[in-house]
DNA sequence: AGAGTGTACCGTACATTGTACGGCTCAGGT
DNA sequence: ACCTGAGCCGTACAATGTACGGTACACTCT
């Protein structure tokens, strides 16, 4: 990155503003809450890259500086950003749990709000997330998400690695998709464009050697879905073998119990 | 980012020195190859963040903007060093088909090098992959790994999707494994000097609220593994639970066959 | 009321980045 | 011997995160 080199972040001061209320107003009514929320704001339509802590303080009408006095740089700022966008995943911790279709119907209700968040605010992916793996939110959303697989029989490991590859592959196949709109938003082409622009370049250097599966395989990909890939498709075929793949493991231990 | 925004990509361009030799020495020896295999041993110490033009160039002991004879811009460069890595991760194009255990072994064959790779190149997770897709290795990659899924009923499409899953699970994983590793070394602490910083602060903190389920897997995973996740765990058991799932649908496939 | 003090705020400065631009310097053809 | 084009590179600039030191206000204490 540009810029002085960030200075090394203290863990526990991260967390204390993790955990913090947020609502105390300074003398121009500049709050943390405020400020994550412009932060979040700006990311949502023009990406993390376009976040700079310029643009947050000129759409709050603040100085620069003045942000610093509330958040401790910008990794500290994402982090918060992180922790918000999943305050409001589930109404309640059991809300997963209620759904019809009992673990399964749970997991797939859970993939899909996960999914629906990948996709509000794409700028998620660029987020490094170990740091804030102890946020307040995050911590209830983790606790949410487990519900529904306790009781059934599973270890809490084996609990925590199923819960681990539904969201993995949500958030692969979410991170896939928002690069495919990302590449074709600023490239300004149409796949269509894109695609007439490359082909004859493609053809000429491609001559000579030879990709029989998979010149077959893309091809019928392609006129499948318009496109090199759905991430919509992808997700639900996914999403469709684990929980298969998931099955004869919960049933065994049900059996046991 | 940092800098002048980069000028607007021309695929065509891309497409053309991805495919090309780039063995052509100038006047003072400096190939595209050099360029991309120095960029790609400073990215493997220091990650993508240290790795700027000046670096490259100063490794090279040539000018910074030399490099721009030979390469349109620091997009472009990732690009090369993506498809660059890729090149060897397969020996004949009948590797993976050639393991034991059919199409299942292959699977597990093809998942565990792309683990390998993206293990010993962590920086390839900060590539945009999208505007790759068209190299000539990765190419040949897709080609590899698509033949032990041919012949065995499934349609096009599905055999796409089947690769896509279990990549995109060795991916997210090893991207989360990347993460640990890097948030771990760049904050200087170790596992237990981390926890003993926060866990003051934590307990203080989480006080009032309850989150019994995730309180107990976490803590039960935390001493399976001495750590928050172990990602190699995390890989196998992911990995078999898909292979699990994709079983029922390619035995049907084939029984119609 | 007046004085003192801490905290919110912010202007300036600087290191670092990608790369546009224009000049220099050679190798090779005529 | 000269010309030309390509390889090479020094300088300049816009943008970034943030260190540093100053200013001004709200509050407490006398």
């Amino acid at each position: 990155m540009a810029g002085r080199k960030a200075a090394a972040p203290d863990p526990a001061r991260s967390l204390a503003l993790l955990w913090g209320s947020h609502t105390k107003p300074g003398r121009s009514g500049l709050t943390v809450r405020a400020i994550v929320d412009a932060a979040i704001a700006l990311a949502d339509v023009s990406g993390l890259d376009a976040l700079s802590m310029r643009t947050v303080a000129e759409r709050l009408k603040v100085g620069t500086m003045s942000l610093y006095t509330h958040v401790p740089g910008k990794g500290e700022l994402t982090d918060l950003m992180f922790d918000q966008v999943y305050g409001d995943l589930y109404a309640d911790p059991d809300e997963p749990s209620n759904q019809p279709g009992g673990w399964r119907g749970a997991l797939e209700f859970i993939a899909l709000r996960n999914w629906d968040v990948l996709t509000a605010h794409p700028w998620i992916h660029e987020v490094p997330t170990m740091r804030t793996a102890l946020g307040p939110n995050i911590t209830r959303k983790y606790e949410t998400e487990l519900r529904p697989l306790d009781g059934l029989g599973l270890t809490d490991v084996e609990m925590d690695s199923a819960l681990t590859l539904v969201l993995t592959h949500v958030q692969g196949t979410a991170r896939a998709g928002a690069e495919q709109l990302r590449t074709q938003r600023d490239s300004g082409l149409s796949d269509e464009e894109w695609w007439r622009q490359i082909s004859p370049t493609l053809t000429t250097v491609m001559s000579g050697t030879h990709f029989p599966t998979a010149g077959r395989v893309g091809t019928s990909v392609g006129e499948h879905f318009q496109s090199a890939m759905d991430p919509a498709h992808a997700l639900t075929f996914g999403l469709t073998t684990i929980l298969d793949g998931l099955t004869p493991l919960i049933t065994s231990r049900s059996a046991v119990q």
